[in-house]
RNA sequence: AAUGCAAGCCGUCUUAUCGCUCCGACUUGUCGGGGAGGAAAGUCCGGGCAACAUUGAGCAUCGUACUUCCUAACAGGAAGGCCCCGACUUGUCGGGGACAGAAAGUGCCACAGAAAACAAACUACUCCGUUCGACUUGUCGAAUGGGGAAAAGGUGAAAAGGUGAGGUAAGAGCUCACCGCCUUUGUGGCGACACGAAGGGCACGGCAAACCUUACGAGUUGAAAGACCAAAUAGGUCCCGAACAUGAGCCGCUCUGCUCAUCCAUUUAUGGAAGUCGGGACGGGUAGGUUGAUUGACCCCGAUUGCGAAGUCGGGGCUAGAUAAAUGAUAAGAUGCUGACUGAAACGUCAGUAACAGAACCCGGCUUACAGGCUUGCAUUUUUU
């Protein structure tokens, strides 16, 4: 399995995980996005990770499928830097109100995983 | 050649690196192959499919509305009819039309106007009478009273058949001709209708996108429908096994043991019920998974029938199948477009940008969005021969 891949057991998908990540996950901001994690309750060889972009902001399909191909990717290629444990929930929610080319999401993406092993040294 | 209109079609491409999803191989992590649209959109119609409901009929409700045809079906399409508008070469072309019924009933018809549906007399017109004035002494003018008259003016979306002639005091379908209308009828056409004939002086204003009437159609809910498999946990039913339970009393106390009592049946010391523990089976069912679900009213080619929409026959093809939801990101180049610069122009250089938009059970339509390009037809202008 190569270094930059991202496949299905990656992302999150269970209702019931989602859920969970939504009401008891932590969450900061870092714009464009809203990160929210929370351990992984389950015994998960990966950490997962969902995208999203409300329709309040973007009424298009093609605009919110583009930006969370944009994060997704960003997220591909640079989630060598989270540290290995403990297995993470994260949900990237996209606020900003305009679409953000490339360079611009993989910085923040960049910046949100530094913290994200940052929060976990505290604990 | 350019511009405009209409119809149809296309609607960025290539390479490299890193990835996603499905399928197939095998050496089980590698290789090979497939991977958004003309609208995938709006969810406005119609169907397939599924579950539930369902004796039949009527009423109500909703929908449709020139005709014939196509179709699984339609509010879609084709061909045609009629009406309206525009153009000119005046009988052709183009465009538009919710285009059944207003002689079944109810209702409405603002403003303006004298009067708006049982018509109506404001001005002007005309006849008769009375009074006054003038003079050429029977005429004219003015005022007033009583009639006639829907022809003229003006208002209005609309003024109660139209035009012309006769007629009359003035007028009027009052009469006549032509046109229109109504009734009856002939011929042609499947039909909507068309072309005629005879009779009738004409009765019947508009609005049905007001209620309504007529004809025809419609069961309800949608793929989060439905079908199947089903972990763990809890609970249910059944079966098997084990221990016999609870209370009191006795041995100093504990364990063990013994005695008595406690639900039902009786053969009076056994069986059953209930309860406890362990194991098993069954059924319901949650998470989750499979299916529905990608071979279909499918696509392409050819033949044939039909004016056409389409039908029939033959051959070939398999063309996304995700599910918190794949089809991407980055770089380079090409292509198109836009802008700037240079220039007579082309070429060129630089910069920017890549239309509208993302499948969600599947089809047939409709509607809306769309940078740019191509093809065909028509019209106009210019150039050349």
């Amino acid at each position: 399995m190569g270094k930059f891949s991202f496949h299905t057991g990656e992302r999150l998908k269970k209702e019931k995980l989602i859920k969970e990540l939504f009401s008891k996950g932590s969450s900061f901001n870092l714009y464009p996005f809203r990160i929210m994690y929370l351990p992984n309750p389950d015994d998960a060889p990966f950490h997962q990770v969902l995208f999203t972009a409300s329709t309040r902001n973007f009424k298009k399909a093609v605009d919110r499928n583009k930006i969370k191909r944009r994060s997704r990717e960003a997220y591909r290629l640079q989630k060598a830097q989270l540290n290995e444990t403990p297995k993470l929930l994260i949900g990237f929610i996209y606020i900003a109100k305009e679409i953000l080319d490339y360079n611009q999401i993989a910085e923040a993406v960049s910046k949100a995983l530094n913290r994200l092993n940052e929060v976990k040294m505290k604990k």
